[in-house]
DNA sequence: CTAAAACCTGACGCTGGCGTCAGAGGCAAG
DNA sequence: CTTGCCTCTGACGCCAGCGTCAGGTTTTAG
């Protein structure tokens, strides 16, 4: 006969979490405030979060550098850590995803013609 | 004996330099209150500019699409116009261009991960 | 037990590329 | 002349992702 044991998982406060993921601890609490990350709260009021809340940030911050505002990953979060999704959401998805190949191309042409000029000058000094 | 006659360039007042770019006139007001782009003035006090003004007000909408603040590129400005260019400004091209490439990488990443993403939501409605 | 380190809740500040409103002057056409 | 569009100079507003200070509680190390 098994038994399932609910798993005491470590949880971490937030300072670990920042370490860990490589940003502010007023990120993190930003990123809360925002409804991007939600946290248990010990019996004094501290936040306590869970493991997976490190790639959690992490991944926010490489949507946070693609553009994406926090609003817009609060939407796209259910995609993310549920199975459910609806055919709207699913729409933003691409639409994020070509907005971000759209900036993708801009910026590779920007550094194309960054590169033109550096070309120039170091032929011509 | 050849004489070199200075080619009476026909000059445009803002709202054309805005058109002709695809900015707002505020944004071309912007650029020269940072010292992007000088104007001539008229007796009345308007602005009058050259045909290069727009070619080079793409180009700064280029680089602003890069990242790239407007301060960045009035100090690499006389890189692009003129052929002087000093060690300093050889360098800070360079390390734009680093930016830019790590960018373009953080943001393709970015990419990735959302193509792993909406792979998921497809298969797994 | 105590001092340091970590955490809490507000709340204001900052940056950058403009948008926008106010109030006043230019300029070609009918 | 006047109508209607363009332009001018300030100057304040905006947004997003935090930074930062204030003033207080909690946890931890020695």
């Amino acid at each position: 006969m098994t038994v399932t044991v609910a798993a005491a998982e470590r949880l971490m406060r937030i300072g670990e979490v920042a370490r860990g993921a490589g940003v502010s601890v007023r990120a993190v609490r930003y990123y809360e405030q925002q409804g991007l990350l939600i946290a248990e709260r010990s019996p004094s009021g501290q936040r306590l979060y869970r493991q997976d809340a490190i790639p959690l940030v992490r991944f926010f911050q490489e949507m946070f550098a693609a553009g994406l505002t926090s609003r817009r990953i609060t939407e796209l979060l259910p995609c993310w850590d549920a199975g459910h999704t609806d055919a709207g959401q699913r729409a933003m998805l691409r639409a994020e995803r070509e907005r971000i190949q759209a900036k993708i191309d801009d910026m590779q042409a920007a550094l194309d013609h960054l590169d033109e000029v550096i070309a120039i000058t170091d032929t011509h000094p």
